[in-house]
DNA sequence: GGGCTAATTGTAATAATGTTGCATTTAGCC
DNA sequence: GGCTAAATGCAACATTATTACAATTAGCCC
């Protein structure tokens, strides 16, 4: 919900602007990945204006609190449903139809720290991206 | 090695260039993620000139081929060193020297799966990034 | 509600990154 | 050593991203 993400701004000293709110918007109605530019365009379809920069601004920002994430293959930007478990950022991706889906695994998170132990690599945060077909594009 | 990418790409057909050697040469080297950009940068450095395009053109042929691969965070440029399962590519990155290992492991990516296809999520490629401190920087 | 102020957004200019079409060069082959 | 398809270079352009500073606004106080 967009209302969440909001209110989770303000609790972290942030402002609640109209530009973020139709930056949350977009991201939560359209659930794929978009580009900064992307949303800029949706947004000016809608009679909406704001400036690249702001949106770039915008992004960051969410990024930093963990209410948005910058996809690993397409570098587009999805809003986050999960509080993610912390540092770790999982994602599978349709490749026919676009849609993402979050997840978190504990378990999985606990495998790859000892996989990676097993090099000497002491792992800080898990990102990973499944790419593949959804249930309904699976179907087809 | 450079010589066995060397290899690879003619047995596919491709030519062994110059400019091919020199991009395969200095990824090898770096063992750092590289933009076409910083690539360019350090060969000019060393009194070699490649254009921009080039570079461009080499990376994803390296790539297409499965001999480089597209950092998923930074975006940046590996050479790859194991022949990856087949749609599965696992790095771990240092956050404090930059350096990255490859690895490679069946039963994760087996894992991946079940855990997906409980979301009826069909499970084609893995991409996932580990970053925390390698072993070195951690011992510091 | 109306003013105050730090936070946020907009503007303009610039930098960095990536792509395209076509001319020129070169690796691999005879 | 020539031939030719493949590869590279070049020029122009398109897209994406960043910076400095001016203008606006959300949240707060009264
Ligand atoms: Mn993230
Ligand atoms: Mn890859
Ligand atoms: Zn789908
Ligand atoms: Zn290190």
């Amino acid at each position: 919900m967009v209302q969440d993400s909001i209110r989770t701004l303000q609790a972290q000293g942030h402002k609640a602007t109209k530009p973020r709110k139709l930056v949350l918007e977009v991201l939560e109605e359209t659930e794929k990945p978009l580009s900064p530019y992307d949303i800029k365009r949706i947004l000016r379809a809608r009679g909406k204006y704001l400036n690249h920069v702001t949106i770039y601004r915008i992004l960051n920002l969410l990024c930093s609190l963990n209410l948005a994430h910058k996809m690993l293959s397409s570098g587009g930007f999805v809003k986050c449903s999960l509080d993610a478990i912390e540092g770790c950022h999982r994602f599978m991706v349709c490749q026919h139809c676009g849609a993402i889906q979050e997840f978190a695994d504990k378990e999985l998170c606990q495998e790859e720290n000892d996989f990676a132990q097993n090099f000497g690599f002491h792992t800080e945060h898990h990102l990973s991206e499944f790419s593949g077909l959804c249930s309904q594009c699976y179907r087809k």
